[in-house]
DNA sequence: GGGCCTGTTTCATG
DNA sequence: ACATGAAACAGGCC
């Protein structure tokens, strides 16, 4: 679930809790979710964390020596800061303890779709899952996003969901930006013209931008939870997302559910018509 | 207890 | 190379 207006959330969470404490241990619940540098991990006591950065919806944490922790919370992940007395949750993998401060990190999964991997600054810039991304959906200019959707054949929807095409959007906020735009998921990327690309580009980085206010979206109450253990609020302002049978906000037609690309996918049938181009 | 759903990666095929 | 679809992952839910 976590897509970038979680991730940046959990990140930005982390950045005000942690940022600069020591490291005083770790705890490895369950090796198989670290993909590669479990052997790092011994290094980790006594650096303080230097920074804590987004890029798409992968998690970096920088610490000092050179060492970075890459995350992706997959569907279930979880950054959790509980008090150092509170019993591990179900499903922790990993758990970092900080000197001279109350509270544990505690990485939670409970269906493993996520992954860590821990890796110095050299490692950093091969990492295949970090370079095989696209531009941040927050950074695109209108010429770069013109040019790279015209280029492509392919439906918009499951370009838009395409890491390697742009990175940061899930299925939520896909189908809220197409929404906004009034493109039907299922139009061709290279049928689009450049006034409905740029408004695209625009419902794109709102959509994001109004996501990270509410501090993202929590839709079965267990889902997405930030560092704190708090819900998203974004979920009461979903124009689409979920609303199958229900009635379009702007014209009062019902919102129909599809498949596209293999995922579900909402959308008004009025707002966003058919359009061959 | 079986089938469905979830997001992403990976593999196979056109 | 590019597009597309299926399978796999794991657990929660009905």
């Amino acid at each position: 679930m976590p897509e970038s207006p979680e991730v940046e959330t959990i990140r930005r969470g982390l950045e005000r809790a942690v940022l600069g404490l020591k490291i005083s241990k770790t705890e490895v619940l369950f090796p198989a979710m670290i993909k590669s540098g479990l052997n790092l991990i011994r290094r980790f006591p006594r650096k303080r964390i230097t920074s804590v950065e987004r890029v798409g919806k992968h998690l970096v944490i920088k610490l000092e020596g050179k060492l970075c922790l890459v995350i992706h919370l997959g569907m279930s992940g979880k950054m959790l800061l509980l008090p150092k007395s509170s019993p591990l949750p179900k499903h922790t993998h990993l758990v970092i303890h900080f000197r001279e401060f109350a509270e544990k990190l505690c990485h939670n999964d409970p269906r493993r779709f996520g992954y860590v991997h821990i890796v110095t600054s050299d490692g950093l810039r091969d990492l295949n899952c970090l370079l095989k991304l696209g531009p941040d959906a927050t950074q695109l200019t209108k010429k770069m996003f013109d040019r790279m959707v015209k280029a492509r054949h392919r439906m918009i929807k499951p370009l838009l969901l395409d890491q390697s095409f742009i990175a940061g959007l899930g299925n939520i906020y896909s189908d809220e930006s197409l929404y906004k735009a009034k493109i039907h998921p299922r139009r061709l990327s290279h049928t689009l013209r450049s006034s409905q690309l740029d408004s695209l580009r625009l419902a794109i980085r709102t959509t994001l931008r109004q996501a990270i206010v509410a501090g993202g979206s929590s839709l079965n109450d267990e889902t997405y939870l930030n560092v704190d253990g708090e819900l998203g609020r974004f979920q009461l302002q979903l124009r689409v997302y979920g609303r199958e049978g229900e009635r379009c906000f702007h014209c009062g037609r019902k919102i129909r559910k599809i498949i596209v690309g293999s995922r579900s996918t909402y959308f008004c049938p009025r707002c966003q018509p058919v359009q061959k181009r």
